[in-house]
DNA sequence: TTCCGACAGTGGGGTCGCAAT
DNA sequence: ATTGCGACCCCACTATCGGAA
């Protein structure tokens, strides 16, 4: 298939807001595509590429762009070997090499083509259709059941795949795949809930200790024990407790869900760039161990010596769960139909430092990467007042906005202000329309990007936690920073302090 | 007819490894 | 040695479409 073709699809699938006009302007080209050639086509379409890493980010691709060609010359396949000699070369210091070979193919490309490319090679072809698209696509043009898709997008863990095996061998092909020790699945998500009370349904429920750590996918084949993260990657040398842990269980084949996260001396967890550091970095087993060990706990068994568990209730996957793991790597839960004694759960772990609880229904099957009401996290709030120090101007649908805030603590020592981070988060477009038209008032300074303000503007922000910073002032940075509202009852000699935020630190 | 679940988009801070400076 | 970049860890929230109720 020529690359054009696939880019004038694009186009049009940018062009209208109806989801049905987009799956089926995706089925129809998928349905063009060379059997041979189907998961490429299906993965471009969906803004994806089949190399996860290429060494190319969205700073290579700003700092130059040759002139297009006049006329479209390449086939799909042909770009994408040109993007695999990139790949290979990711990582192994030819940087100028690379830069080469990104010249040379945006060279053979038309305009439509090279703008197509580079939302590819940055992730952000925004066009409106995704994942969620594609998978109804791979359905209406192969003629099978979009559940039959799903599930086995579920089980390969990503859709090139499925729509090479959909597209080529329909229902048969579909049907051939399956859970396969070994290869990861995508992990079941949760969906949030302000509250305790709005996250129960009356009926009995589990609650699990939400540890705020790194997820962890863990694979038992025999000898061989393989890890990995949320996104699929693999960690298995990085994790060498979690091997050990998992190779010891007394089980063949085993497929289980986790959470991996530092502990300090007295239990209590340690901060998440604690656990962060240590998951993302390399070195011997020993000097691993050493520098930060870890605990595992898990919370869900997914396959266990040749039987898939993934339909059994969660009940009766947990408690096999529990008969299979050592007593200190099952995740603490317990199990209620009582608001009180759920509430009470939350706030002592809550209180033991961890992040909340996910609260699961008992009658849940495993539905991996759906955030539905299977499971539901619940995590505390807090909330600053602080003041609005400059703006930056929106991308996409925001273009036209005002849209990211820069937020500052006051500082009575100077009189000034402390800048904490920033938040796009929780703004409607009314609030857009407001904030933009307010902070054009108060501007100052703009430098095309960054709009300065005079620091007048109170807004209540909330957030997960303070986390230590290397990049602003204070020393300290909002976690998951959002809107909740602007103030005009206070000024900015009433906001909060820096001194208030560095006590929620402790 | 109204409601609500699922998606896509719009970005946040921190950390590592690697290459260039 | 330091800095910039890419990639990946954690992620919240709103608007919209279209099927469910």
């Amino acid at each position: 298939m020529q690359l054009h073709r696939l880019v004038e699809t694009s186009r049009e699938v940018t062009a209208t807001s109806s989801r049905t006009a987009k799956t089926t302007l995706v089925a129809t080209l998928l349905a063009e595509a060379e059997p041979q050639e189907a998961g490429l086509v299906a993965a471009y379409l969906a803004g994806v590429l089949p190399q996860r890493r290429t060494g190319i980010g969205w700073r290579t691709l700003s700092a130059e762009r040759p002139a297009a060609a006049a006329r479209p010359t390449l086939e799909v396949a042909q770009v994408d070997r040109r993007i695999q000699e990139l790949a290979d070369l990711a990582g192994s210091g030819s940087s100028g090499r690379r830069r080469e070979l990104l010249r040379t193919l945006y060279a053979d490309l038309t305009d439509a083509e090279q703008r197509y490319v580079t939302g590819l090679l940055s992730g952000e072809l925004r066009q409106g259709a995704s994942d969620g698209v594609l998978l109804a696509a791979i359905a209406q043009a192969a003629d099978v059941p979009a559940a039959d898709v799903r599930r086995a997008v579920m089980l390969a863990g990503f859709t090139a795949p499925v729509a090479q095996a959909a597209l080529t061998d329909g229902a048969a092909g579909l049907a051939r795949i399956s859970l396969e020790p070994g290869r990861p699945l995508r992990p079941m998500l949760a969906g949030s809930a302000p509250d305790v009370p709005a996250a129960l349904d009356g009926t009995p429920v589990r609650l699990d200790r939400k540890l705020d750590g790194i997820r962890i996918q863990a694979h038992k084949v025999g000898e061989d024990v393989r890890l990995f993260t949320r996104s699929l990657e693999e960690v298995t040398e990085r994790l060498p407790e979690v091997v050990e842990l998992v190779a010891a269980l007394p089980h063949d084949t085993v497929v289980l869900d986790g959470e991996v996260i530092a502990l300090a001396a007295d239990g209590r967890p340690e901060p998440f760039q604690v656990t962060g550091s240590r998951t993302a970095s390399a070195g011997s087993p020993e000097a691993l161990r050493a520098s930060t060990p870890l605990t595992t706990f898990f919370f869900d068994l997914l396959h266990l010596d040749g039987e898939d568990l993934l339909d059994l209730p969660l009940a009766q996957r947990f408690s096999r769960l529990a008969d299979l793991v050592p007593p200190d790597a099952l995740v603490p839960s317990m199990v209620t139909d009582d608001t009180e004694e759920a509430q009470r759960f939350f706030a002592e772990t809550v209180e033991a430092g961890h992040e909340g609880v996910v609260v699961k229904r008992l009658d849940a099957p495993y539905a991996a990467g759906r955030r539905g009401a299977g499971w539901v996290k619940v995590k505390p709030r807090h909330t600053l007042d602080l003041v609005v120090l400059a703006v930056e101007r929106g991308s996409g649908r925001r273009r036209d906005w005002l849209s990211n805030i820069h937020l500052g603590a006051r500082d009575p020592d100077t009189g000034g202000f402390v800048m904490l981070g920033k938040t796009f988060k929780g703004m409607t477009d009314e609030t857009l329309r407001w904030q933009t038209e307010r902070f054009r008032e108060l501007a100052t300074d703009d430098d095309g990007w960054v709009v300065t303000v005079r620091p007048e503007q109170v807004v209540e922000i909330a957030f997960d936690g303070v986390q230590r910073s290397s990049r602003y002032p204070g020393g300290v940075a909002l976690r998951f920073a959002r809107v909740l509202r602007y103030r005009d009852d206070k000024s900015a000699d009433e906001a909060d302090t820096i001194a208030d935020v560095r006590a929620l630190r402790g």
